[in-house]
DNA sequence: ACCTGAACACCGTTCAAGT
DNA sequence: ACCTGAACACCGTTCAAGT
């Protein structure tokens, strides 16, 4: 007669999911801690999970989500060239604040858990846009692969410990943008032999 | 009287652990699996491994070393952007023919079972020896870690699939090639004005 | 409808006992 | 000196029984 009133809920646990993901890494992600942190008992949460990969794969979405709603701002920059350097440094504060959320985003993970497509758009938009601007449309989404392969291949390595020869790290990630708008900026400039001034007139 | 024969050895367990990697990623890789495999019960693994990360770091370091005797023979291209180039191409050929390993080298390890710092610097050798000849040694550690940070998280997304948007994937990785290897160029060209042919005068 | 205790499977690890 | 069976701890997961 009385159905047991829900004690918790899916946005709940995911959040728990979360701060105990970056406390103490993934395998701290239990059903069990998890289950501690929001009340109930672990068989509970298959309520509304159908397994663990299933609550792992939600805090990737929600990480994945808080990614996109961050870089989203930094496309209203008119200069492309500065959209981008914002966008790159964005990217690397994201993962710096959140390492393991950050690692969780790009895990190798079964095709079935991974975030839904539309979150994934919603991601490598702003990207993609400032991209277009800078090198045309035809050739953006390859720039926009270049750029974030470069951004996340770099703080990949930093968060895992991979940059071990010494050297100014932060320099390098500076070089390594700088680099890049430079060469993307050139191939724009190779495509549009030179800039239109207002009261010029368009080449033949 | 009689201590018992040994039934294994540590590079055959090694051999055997690399095997169930590639054949089912890294859950694959249980002390029970590589103990059958190698035709000992589990607990005499622990003879000879301190735990299992101790012989997953071991089948890790036993990749690296691979790579690097791989990416060696490339440094012996007369021109530096071909040796870049043949760099990038086996670093992911290495990746695609082997994922799982390749995931395992840049994994979040505890710092006590990453690789020795003499492996890690064999395998980084090559490409800074190339990013040396390239754009000098000022910036030769920042040029590395640039064209590594792209290589690495190309594929990476690549392995991953984090590359979700369409397009050609081949052709994006060769046009990021391409732009760094003409930024790199022309970065060396910044420094040096204007190459000095073998009968003019050096500049003032 | 959601929650729980009890139980099971699986895996890493330890250890006393074998040869 | 290395190998083994037995045992333990831990965790994901299932399920019948509760409200």
């Amino acid at each position: 007669m009385s159905p047991a009133r829900a004690r918790t809920s899916h946005d709940q646990i995911v959040a728990a999911g979360r701060e105990l993901l970056e406390a103490g890494g993934l395998d701290a992600v239990s059903m069990l801690a998890v289950a501690e942190r929001v009340g109930v008992r672990a068989p509970s949460l298959y309520k509304r999970f159908a397994d663990r990969g299933a609550l792992i794969a939600a805090i990737g979405a929600a990480a994945l989500e808080d990614l996109g709603r961050r870089l989203l701002p930094l496309t209203q920059d008119p200069d492309p060239a500065a959209g981008l350097r914002g966008i790159a440094a964005a990217f690397r504060a994201f993962a710096h604040r959140n390492p393991h959320a950050y690692e969780l985003l790009f895990m190798n993970l079964p095709p079935g858990s991974r975030p839904p497509a539309e979150l994934n758009a919603l991601a490598s938009a702003p990207l993609l846009q400032v991209a277009q601007r800078l090198v045309g449309s035809e050739r953006a989404l390859e720039a926009a692969r270049l750029v974030t392969a470069f951004a996340h291949g770099f703080v990949s390595m930093e968060i895992t410990g991979a940059f071990r020869l010494g050297g100014d790290v932060d320099e390098a990630y500076r070089y390594g943008v700088d680099v890049l708008v430079d060469a993307l900026t050139a191939a724009r400039a190779d495509r549009l032999p030179r800039t239109i001034e207002p009261n010029e007139a368009p080449p033949p």
